[in-house]
RNA sequence: GUCCCCGUCGUCCAGAGGCCCAGGACGUGGCCCUUUCAAGGCUAAAACACGGGUUCGAAUCCCGUCGGGGACGCCA
């Protein structure tokens, strides 16, 4: 089995094309097949390197290696089109010399006045066929007098064209719907179709796993397969990826790129797993599973038939989940740049600053939805010393005996000292509860909500005995304590 | 306009003629946990688009209607 992907770097990899992306990886994987990446940068206007650049990392980013193609390599390259031009030159003479394509020297302002007309006369608009019975003496004189020609294929008249379709079935054209498809553009570019029938035949790809957008293609290729004299692949396709108002997700929606949820701090894993449950179940009522299982379980076959639709919310809890899985040392990795631009991070970090980064940021990670919320989290740790504080009762006891207790430099390192301190601030306020806990909090935190003292008690002044770790200045708990019983007094 | 695809809770899926007065998950409400906000646990409400068939029996098969989407390009 040999599927690929073959997306056109025009852009941004899209989720909707990422979730392509994915089936095909899926299939490959779990069937032992090859997965393939091939770019087809036909369209020269709107193909750029950097978008090649871009869907090559956010593909790799997620974690869909491919086995054959562009920057990989393989035995069926090159995987870029624009370097196969030969092969589609070929193809063409050999459909010019049969008869099955024919030289069209239609202007692209006179088809587009065609198809205006058609469509406002309520027809489908459609190529008229006026070069399709030019004899190609004519055309090989007008050829040779310069003038512009593209090639278009002869499509039978009158005829089904079918397929099985491995998501949906059987489907059925007929013939006198499609219009003669251009196969090679007037300056000797192949045009889409043409050029993926040649490439997923000499690629030997057995599947061809692609969005719905390409099923009314499918016809149009199944026809150049015949006049080649090739045998089909099996053709599934994908229903598509829908915003929340039914339209299909794009940018006014909010986020529609890759690159966009991983800038949000969203997890590869959690948005492929996500993707994956677009349109498909792993069974047994699980949802979170990872890649490698996901693909054991794979069938195209169960592949839903309809729409779905793009699901933040639930992108966010698969999210949650796999920030709860994440070993300390990724999570720091991936939470510091959030962490720098936030100025919680400023130099260089120390073993130390790493250290505590991933003593700290676990517990953190516990309760929030994406990386970007950890430095939320963690604001209370870099409170500016003397901020002003919520209000809350009890404040200034609260303060004064914090004060009392830590004024020898006490450091609330960990939980069982934190609580120690915290039962002597009891005996002597005689408050508890959280009449206690809330002055506590206020006066150590500066904010009235925030993670558990447990947890950031002790990151605040393992924090504040750091020195060059790379962190931004952090206050002692006795700094606080002693500067709220001053402002408070 | 023509052709093609699709139609189960708000959303994503399960369901391949009786196991379904329809199951799970996200979200929503409630309760619990709790020194806060969350997180977590439990729980509730919530759907077979409509109309005809076929069948002893239909969410499941067929037809039609309606609704949604896609395609009709020298874009892919």
């Amino acid at each position: 089995m040999r599927v690929r992907f073959a997306p056109s770097p025009t852009g941004h990899l899209h989720v909707g094309n990422a979730r392509t992306a994915l089936f095909n990886w899926l299939l490959a994987r779990g069937q032992g097949g090859t997965f393939i990446l091939r770019i087809e940068d036909t369209d020269r206007e709107r193909s750029t390197k950097e978008s090649e650049q871009a869907i090559v990392d956010d593909l790799r980013w997620m974690g869909l290696q491919w086995d054959e193609g562009v920057e990989v390599g393989g035995n069926y390259g090159p995987y870029r089109q624009t370097e196969r031009l030969k092969n589609y030159a070929d193809h063409a003479a050999r459909l010019i010399a049969e008869g099955k394509g024919y030289y069209c020297f239609c202007s692209a302002e006179a088809l587009d006045a065609q198809r205006k007309a058609q469509l406002a006369a309520s027809l489908p608009p459609k190529y008229a066929g006026t070069c399709r019975n030019m004899s190609p003496a004519d055309a090989a004189v007008r050829r040779a007098n310069g003038e512009p020609a593209v090639i278009r294929l002869r499509v039978p008249d009158s005829r089904e064209v079918a397929f099985t379709d491995v998501v949906r079935g059987l489907v059925t054209f007929h013939t006198d719907v499609i219009g003669d498809p251009v196969l090679v553009r007037s300056d000797g570019i192949p045009a889409y179709n043409f050029a993926v029938v040649i490439d997923d035949e000499e690629m030997k790809v057995t599947h061809v796993i692609r969005g719905e957008d390409h099923i009314s293609n499918t016809p149009r290729q199944i026809l150049l397969y015949e006049a080649f004299g090739y045998t089909p692949p099996a053709f599934a396709h994908l229903s598509l990826v829908m915003g929340p108002d039914h339209a299909p997700l794009s940018k006014r929606h909010g986020a529609t790129s890759v690159r966009e949820f991983r800038e949000k701090g969203y997890l590869p894993e959690a948005l492929v797993n996500y993707l994956a449950l677009i349109g498909w179940s792993p069974g047994h009522n699980e949802e979170l599973l990872p890649a490698d299982e996901l693909a054991r379980r794979f069938r195209l076959e169960n592949v839903a038939h309809s729409a779905g639709i793009f699901d933040e919310d639930k992108l966010a809890w698969a999210n949650r989940h796999y920030l709860k899985l994440c070993a300390p040392d990724r999570l720091a990795q991936l939470a510091e740049p959030y962490l720098r631009v936030r100025g919680q991070i400023v130099g260089a970090l120390s073993d130390a600053g790493r250290a505590w980064l991933e003593h700290v940021l676990p517990g953190m990670a516990a309760s929030v939805d994406r990386l970007p919320q950890l430095a939320d989290r963690l604001e209370a740790v870099f409170l500016e010393p003397g901020a002003p504080l919520e209000n809350e009762p009890g404040l200034p006891e609260v303060a004064a005996a914090l004060a009392a207790e830590l004024a020898d430099g006490l450091r609330l390192v960990d939980k069982d000292t934190f609580r120690a301190v915290a039962g002597r601030v009891k005996d002597r306020t005689r408050l508890k509860g959280k009449g206690l806990f809330h002055p506590i909090r206020v006066i150590l935190t500066g904010a009235a909500e925030g993670p558990e003292l447990d947890l950031i008690v002790p990151a605040i002044d393992r924090a504040a005995d750091l020195h060059d770790a790379g962190l931004a200045a952090v206050a002692s708990c006795q700094e606080r304590a002693t500067l709220a019983a001053k402002m408070l007094a």
